[in-house]
DNA sequence: CCTGTGACATAAG
DNA sequence: CCTTATGCCACAG
C-alpha cells in the first residue's frame, strides 16, 4: 500500500483537519494521538508550514492552557479569537475559557 | 553526520 | 500562578 502520509506533519494537518466546529486541542494531544507524544514542539512546527494546507484549522490548536500562543503567526494579531470566538468558543485575553469545555482529545474521540 | 530550531510540556524554585 | 531551566524529537540545511 502507498506509505499513505506517514510523513509527521501531513498526520499533524489531518488530524487539524478533523477538529470538529466549537473545538479545540493541544498540541500535546495531537503529538499522542500521533504516538509522539513528547514531539509536542513538531506538531506546532508542522502547522508553522501549514501554508501549503489551507484547510487546517490552525486556530483551533492551543496549548495545554488554552492559551493562543500561535496567535502571533497568523495574520491578523485578533484573528485567531476572532475564529474561536465565531465558532462559540469564548476567549478572553487570548485564552480559551472553559478549556476542558471544549476540549477535544483526537486520541479520546478518535 | 552534525547542528540548529521550534505555534510545547513538564519539573523545579 | 509566575519564571526559569531542561527534555524532547522530527525536519532542514
Amino acid at each position: 500500500m502507498k506509505p499513505e502520509n506517514q510523513n509527521f506533519f501531513e498526520r499533524v494537518y489531518e488530524v487539524a483537519r478533523l477538529i470538529p466546529y466549537g473545538r479545540v486541542t493541544s498540541y500535546g494531544a495531537i503529538a499522542k494521538y500521533l504516538g509522539a507524544a513528547r514531539s509536542a514542539r513538531m506538531v506546532g512546527w508542522a502547522m508553522n508550514s501549514s501554508g501549503k494546507h489551507e484547510d487546517i484549522q490552525a486556530h483551533r490548536v492551543v496549548n495545554r492552557k488554552g492559551l493562543l500562543t500561535g496567535k502571533h503567526h497568523f495574520q491578523g494579531t485578533n484573528l485567531m479569537q476572532q475564529l474561536l470566538e465565531s465558532e462559540g468558543v469564548e476567549v478572553v485575553d487570548n485564552q480559551i475559557q472553559n478549556l476542558e469545555k471544549y476540549f477535544w482529545d483526537p486520541a479520546k474521540e478518535l
